[in-house]
DNA sequence: GCCAACGTTGGC
DNA sequence: GCCAACGTTGGC
């Protein structure tokens, strides 16, 4: 099957990609996503390997500011069975979990965000889910032309001097 | 801090 | 099964 593409959001003030550099491996269980839309992509779309951008949200400026990659497909999310855990659902039973997570590592860090901004002025990114108004999906599939053309951005732009 | 958009819940 | 009320997300 070919290599699939995705975007993840993260509020730095919770979890920033600097927390997931400095994580073991750089890598990180991407638990807590309670919403079935994205359940679907973490449990049945997302394979080892799959190249997922990671997003800074609710924060300035707004931006894709790096690549990561699933080192581990959808397993169930340990931390619904935890009854002291935020994310603890007691409806979930173990055999016959809720929701699921991935790991996630780290593959590159853009030097320079690709903002929120910048994304809105590119035609070419016409349709990619996060540009859609009232987008709220944590977890979001992203086309290959568009993967490659933001990253091709976020190269640049880290070989660019700074203003 | 505001509030539009959206998902979930629960009464009926 | 409908839909109003409520809670959350996240850009602005």
């Amino acid at each position: 099957m070919a290599r699939a593409y995705w975007l993840v959001k993260s509020e730095p003030n919770v979890f920033s990609i600097d927390n997931l550099a400095a994580a073991p491996d750089k890598s990180t269980v991407w638990d807590g996503v309670r919403n079935y839309q994205a359940r679907r992509s973490l449990r049945d779309g997302m394979r080892e390997g799959d190249e997922v951008l990671f997003y800074h949200s609710r924060v300035e400026p707004m931006a894709v500011v790096g690549v990561t990659k699933v080192v581990r497909e959808g397993f169930p999310d340990p931390s619904q069975f935890d009854p002291k855990h935020k994310y603890f659902d007691p409806d979930s039973r173990r055999d016959k979990p809720r929701w699921y997570a991935v790991q996630l590592q780290l593959v590159s860090k853009f030097k320079h965000p690709v903002t929120l901004a910048s994304m809105r002025d590119m035609p070419e990114l016409e349709g990619l889910p996060l540009l859609k108004k009232g987008s709220r999906l944590s977890v979001q599939p992203v086309g290959a032309e568009h993967f490659a053309m933001i990253v091709a951005l976020g190269k640049r732009l880290s070989a660019q001097p700074k203003d």
